[in-house]
DNA sequence: ACATGAATATGAAAATAATTCATGTTATTT
DNA sequence: AAATAACATGAATTATTTTCATATTCATGT
């Protein structure tokens, strides 16, 4: 009759399970909202396709041969673990669930960073977050392939589809030097200034340090010297001990500047500002759990950075 | 397009599955001998019913969203255990692995249905087995109704359908008496016999007494008292204190018969035979695991009882 | 045993659902 | 910027599941 076909289904499991909860074909026909015919079809079906009787006719109520009784058995087992997947999907379409896991370029940006995810992951539970560090490879493509879900950046690729980049505020890089430089007694600097200075970075591509991308660089100007260093707190300590100038976003020098060692003068007249944007796939820009971090993130950076301008919605 | 049904199958699992092992539609769609089009179909229905993406499209190779790892870490968890089931099932179907709960009727039975079963597990370790008295309940129904899968008994109920009754021996009953005892004075003992003793039984059904159901009342001959006790050693027992007599299997008597105390009789000038059978369901007759048992019931009671005469096959 | 009611089985038709085919799009590579 | 490989899509096809109508089987009471 049934050629061949036949592999085993949910709905087989669901079958089972319900012959074996009420007892009989007919109930559990009513049960799934099908006829009793379409159970009996199904478990002749099966009963040819494993070359084995799953219950025993001549008596009711109906009870399960073993054969049967082992599919009840996995039905038992396996049912559940599926309706807990189905209800995790709903909830993740609903938003009320996912996965966030960020990548920042911005080494500076931990400051708010972290206290944004703590908050956050008080009000989404139901959120896995994870945090990696950008430096040493490329975010943005990593976001497209859905390796992550966030990155916070500063240089937004147009090229890449499918990527919404949401400006978060604007902020001003100054120049970080000693109090007693002597590049500290001008109100701003121009780019010939640091011609002479040593220049301590992050160790990342010149093209995503501001500093040189839209400052020194147009102007054709090489500082005498660069070094790099990977922790902010490491760069301060530089400055404060006289061996260079480093270009920080304003809010990254708060917590140093009124130790009276350091001072910070903007960079080109009206200063070097710069925007962050948090970089999300097109489709889930509108997930409730996506908003809620950007909403979260503006929150704490306005309330928390001095020097910002928020941006965006 | 479809307008509602989708139900997760294992089907979408095994499709998920593929997807991530391979990276790709095409190659998981080779892998489960389909076209790339079904794969890229059922994905798109899935992603329907769920609302949410399942893998991020922008990008190859493939990479499933956090919505399509969990069905794929889902399929990775329930397809084994579906594997499983159904390499028992056929195993099952080829009779290799059973279910064979026993049930007994007859109180002496152990003597030689332990010592199959010992040997019996050693050969077929497939196979779950499980032994149960039916003193207090009639196995023949539960057989029936698929809840014992063999019962041993000596008195088939021929209106039961889809019960075949194996012959395994035909055994004597003998009486059972003190040494002294004026009836061990005769070679044989005719019912009238028994009607000045006090008969020990087992605490069943007179119907199912062959001394009773075949001897004495055929013959409207009552014993003096009857007693009962459930244990052959105490029947015995009470046999050698001279408290009455009782009708026994000739083996069952063997261990106790050369203590010298006891002395057994047969019971008319024929003696009492009585076959015993073992009822299975028609179905499961031809399933080796139960021939083999069936086989092996008749070698260790051939080897091990004494007086009976082997029947069947 | 025989009738009766309830439950399961069955075949054919209808309804659904899954798959393929042919082709269009989109991504990656050279 | 082609070229190529991979995925998406709509229509047609094929396969499967379900229903409908009805037959058979089982359980029970007389």
């Amino acid at each position: 009759m049934f050629d061949f076909p036949m592999y085993l289904e949910l709905r087989h499991l669901r079958t089972l399970q319900a012959i074996r909860a009420t007892g009989s074909l007919a109930a559990a026909a009513a049960r799934l909202h099908v006829t009793q015919s379409a159970l009996s079809h199904q478990i002749k079906a099966l009963e040819q396709r494993f070359d084995t009787a799953l219950f025993f006719r001549q008596s009711r109520p109906l009870r399960l041969s073993p054969a049967g009784g082992l599919l009840a058995d996995l039905a038992e087992r396996l049912l559940p673990e599926v309706a807990v997947v189905e209800q995790r999907l709903a909830d993740m379409a609903l938003g009320r669930q996912g996965r966030l896991h960020i990548a920042i370029e911005c080494h500076s940006c931990f400051q708010w960073l972290l206290p944004t995810m703590d908050r956050y992951r008080e009000d989404w539970p139901g959120v896995e977050m994870d945090l990696s560090l950008g430096f040493s490879f490329h975010p943005l493509p990593a976001l497209v392939r859905g390796e992550i879900d966030l990155v916070v950046t500063s240089d937004p690729d147009p090229d890449l589809r499918g990527i919404h980049y949401e400006p978060l505020f604007r902020h001003e890089v100054l120049l970080a030097m000693h109090i007693g430089s002597p590049l500290a007694r001008k109100a701003w600097l121009a780019p010939q200034d640091l011609a002479a200075a040593t220049l301590i970075t992050y160790p990342v591509c010149r093209s995503r340090l501001d500093v040189f991308a839209r400052f020194l660089e147009p102007a054709g100007v090489e500082p005498a010297a660069v070094r790099t260093s990977e922790l902010t707190v490491m760069i301060i300590q530089l400055v404060v001990s006289r061996r260079g100038v480093a270009a920080l976003p304003s809010w990254a020098l708060d917590e140093y500047r009124d130790q009276g060692q350091l001072i910070a003068r903007p960079l080109g007249r009206g200063g070097l500002w710069s925007p962050l944007y948090a970089a999300v796939r097109e489709a889930s820009r509108e997930a409730p759990f996506i908003e809620a971090f950007l909403g979260l993130a503006r929150a704490v950076t306005a309330e928390r950075l001095s020097g910002i301008e928020p941006l965006g919605a």
